[in-house]
DNA sequence: CGCATTTGACCCGCGC
DNA sequence: GCGCGGGTCAAATGCG
């Protein structure tokens, strides 16, 4: 697969993401060192950004700005995410440093939003689980959507559907205005757990797969079907191996200089079929190996941290 | 049989 | 107010 980088990641996405990216800028994330922890536990993973080493990718994403002023932080969002699920394609991890979401600004990078800081889960409220936002049927009228925080990346890969440690399941699927590809919409399987995917292959580049997260993990991650169980540590380390560049607009994770193997993983029941056809056979990586041991097993219910 | 995916319809927010 | 596009729902369908 193309190796090549984005010349410019964040544009692209930009132009093919609806979500408007900083749309609300009251609610973008301007990362700060005291804010990694926070933005990362946002989605129910601890960070600790002094483990992780930071490369500079600055300088190959120059262009995007950081968020609000320290972009460094942003680095470890990335692995807090599950990043995209590349692991069965594999990708080069370059996380890019965090864009701010200034829709305004070219900073195409990611977008996070938390307008309204994840509602409470009324997890069962109701039989079916509360997605991220209300229901329409629920939502009362004048209420207003309650977005999280959501975060995108930039993979090249030639699976859309990536392995990140957590099952989803698809529960929608849109057409891309001004691009061949469609948009999937995928929620996690765990019914306690409102966080929301969306991928989309860009129509610039269609090696490249924009995934984008919503909402934060109440649960670990979870055992596969097929493989066994998976931990954050083993899906991260796996996708960095992937020889194609994954540009993680928010956080500027620093990878691993080597991609330990990882024992390939599907979550659906079935594997998609570009999975099967380019999943490249993994192995678990060895705790030193990974960026930093527990960086990114270390999963915090949401509602443990205080923002 | 249970669970995941597909897909058309519906709802909502936003721009004009 | 209207239209467009994004996002979600839910019934139908398929697969293991």
């Amino acid at each position: 697969m193309g190796d090549k980088e984005k010349a410019d990641p964040g544009a692209e996405f930009a132009s093919d993401s609806s979500w408007t990216l900083g749309a609300d800028s009251d609610s973008v994330y301007f990362f700060s060192n005291d804010r990694d922890s926070s933005i990362l536990s946002e989605f129910g993973w601890n960070f600790h950004p002094d483990e992780v080493n930071r490369t500079s990718e600055r300088e190959q994403f120059g262009d995007l700005d950081g968020i609000g002023g320290d972009e460094r932080s942003s680095s470890d969002l990335a692995g807090s995410l599950g990043l995209p699920e590349s692991s069965s394609s594999g990708l080069v991890s370059s996380f890019p440093t965090a864009a701010p979401v200034g829709s305004t600004s070219n900073n195409p990078s990611v977008s996070s939003s938390s307008s309204e800081d994840p509602p409470e889960k009324s997890a069962d409220s109701g039989g079916k689980p509360p997605p991220a936002e209300i229901p329409n049927k629920v939502r009362k009228k004048g209420q207003k959507r309650i977005r999280q925080p959501r975060f995108a990346f930039v993979t090249k890969s030639e699976v859309d559907h990536l392995e990140d440690g957590y099952r989803w399941r698809k529960y929608g699927q849109k057409a891309v205005k001004n691009s061949p590809f469609p948009r999937s919409y995928y929620r996690c399987t765990n019914s306690k757990c409102m966080v929301k995917k969306r991928v989309e292959r860009s129509s610039e580049d269609p090696t490249t797969v924009i995934t984008t997260y919503e909402g934060q993990h109440c649960h670990h991650t979870v055992g596969f079907p097929r493989g066994g169980v998976i931990s954050h540590d083993a899906a991260f380390a796996g996708q960095l191996n992937n020889p194609v560049v994954s540009q993680f607009y928010y956080p500027t994770i620093q990878l691993p200089r080597e991609s330990p193997p990882l024992t390939t993983m599907t979550h659906s029941r079935r594997a998609p079929r570009e999975a099967e056809e380019t999943t490249r056979i993994l192995q678990e990586p060895t705790s030193d190996q990974l960026p930093d041991e527990g960086l990114l097993g270390d999963i915090v219910p949401p509602g443990m941290r205080s923002v």
